[in-house]
DNA sequence: ATGATATGCAACATGTAGGTTGCATAACAT
DNA sequence: ATGTTATGCAACCTACATGTTGCATATCAT
């Protein structure tokens, strides 16, 4: 949909001006993104929006500590941050963040676009050399 | 780069017909995915091609047997399968499973790129009106 | 002031990811 | 036949992620 078009909200400096993101930098996302329970929150905040923490809890099939936890999992990936409203603490998406993000994503599958091209082709010249 | 391009490999049924991916699927591949060394791999196989076990344990910076660990997460997200060649064993990208996964980071990328918006645009009609 | 609500803090249990070492086995080279 | 190479298998260790419970504290509503 919108996958090529230069974002607004940020000018998206590291994955244009030549400097691939690393690895390195990619892990701790991935690593947050991997619990079913951490994507269905930022599923929630990217649908209903910026949500308090017991909001957020309710529905979620664990306890509130353990939402509380999985946000802040996600809050230093920078994917999420929360700011103090009277007693409660709303969370929300990190725009920023998530378009560094979604550049990974972006960059990941790219290399495995070229990846797979290679292999499509590759096989078609060794189909034969490998078994009967 | 070549994000928008159809792909000839698979016709990329679920962005499109409806079937989008579910949390529970994507959650391990992420999981995969949240790995320094396994990234690594999977960047030496994009880049290098099938390779054995001891070629991928050099210069991985961990034990042969480690290294077969990851390559069995990688498998069992379906990232990565392999095949006995002689008294080696070959891993490669799985192309089929690549794609699937290369979906849901599409997926994912596109929910946050409409949450990124709806936030801008709640942003600047908002600012002022605290809670419903 | 008082009770209800929202969150913070801390201790604790448990499972498992990630790594190691040691030895066994299979396939190759000579 | 024999040594070398590539891998399999299993036991073991450690750290940490995930979840819990119990209690304390801050804020709100009345």
């Amino acid at each position: 949909m919108s996958r090529s078009r230069p974002h607004p909200l940020t000018s998206s400096p590291s994955a244009r001006g030549g400097t691939a993101p690393r690895e390195r930098d990619a892990v701790p996302v991935f690593v947050a993104l991997g619990d079913a329970t951490r994507l269905r929150l930022l599923r929630r905040l990217s649908t209903e929006g910026p949500l308090s923490i017991t909001r957020l809890s309710h529905g979620a099939g664990v306890t509130r500590q353990a939402i509380t936890r999985h946000l802040y999992a996600l809050g230093s990936a920078g994917l999420v941050r929360h700011r103090k409203l009277g007693r409660e603490q709303i969370w929300d998406l990190d725009a920023k963040r998530l378009e560094i993000a979604r550049q990974y994503l972006d960059h990941v599958a790219a290399q495995w676009d070229a990846a797979a091209e290679r292999l499509k082709a590759f096989v078609e010249t060794q189909e034969e050399t490998t078994e009967p």
